[in-house]
DNA sequence: ATATCGTACAACCAAATGGTTGTAGATCAG
DNA sequence: CTGATCTACAACCATTTGGTTGTACGATAT
């Protein structure tokens, strides 16, 4: 098999990473405004730490950026990853498409 | 918060499902053809119960179904699993779109 | 009738996940 | 300088995950 083993595991962790709710929240928020870990942390019933984690998380799966300013981080959120998952949801829809573009075939001959 | 929380973990397992190069393939396969859980089970390197219990994960997901029919079970692509999944990504993407937008908006003010 | 095939499911295992607390280093405010 | 804040990271823990083998049972073929 050996497909494409850098996509594939790339693709493990930008889903992994989207299969858990306060991530897809720290998405969402990073998306639109600006957040510090901490800024983000106090959002959630859960510790800073466990919140760090979280974005680097993120971060791996190329769903959001770390910058550095004074002593805080700033989370942003990258376009990149995002897209490629919504291309794989594309290719999977069109498929799909393909397929009961075929079966509609099959019924017309029948 | 507890926003939605059947819709989350909807979510939580469709893209957990996704985040496996196997389960992948699996969607990929019974979306364009028809295979039994051995049938399957033969195209990979693991055990026959490794493949069963992929696919109980993916139907979990509503990404596929399963029909009895004599001693097989044949599995077949769920297209509103795939839906779900999707909606979610374009509903980012619109924030996104948003976002850019805004900004374009900002330096055009300015 | 018997052997084989396809499935289900339990028990087990190692590794990863999602959380915690604690410690330590930078940076900033008074 | 001192204290508070923000971050990083290690160690730990319970649960889940992704795999295995083994057993059992209905459906099929010979």
């Amino acid at each position: 098999m050996v497909v494409d083993q850098l996509r594939e595991t790339e693709l493990d962790r930008l889903f992994q990473a989207f299969a858990d709710s306060t991530r897809r929240d720290i998405v969402r928020r990073v998306t639109v405004g600006e957040y510090s870990v901490s800024g983000l942390a106090s959002l959630y019933a859960m510790s800073f730490a466990a919140v760090q984690k979280h974005v680097a998380v993120l971060e791996r799966a190329s769903l959001v950026t770390k910058e550095k300013r004074g002593r805080e981080q700033i989370v942003r959120g990258n376009h990149e990853g995002l897209q490629k998952a919504r291309r794989l949801l594309d290719e999977y829809e069109a498929i799909w498409q393909e397929r009961v573009g075929r079966m509609a075939g099959i019924l017309a001959e029948g």
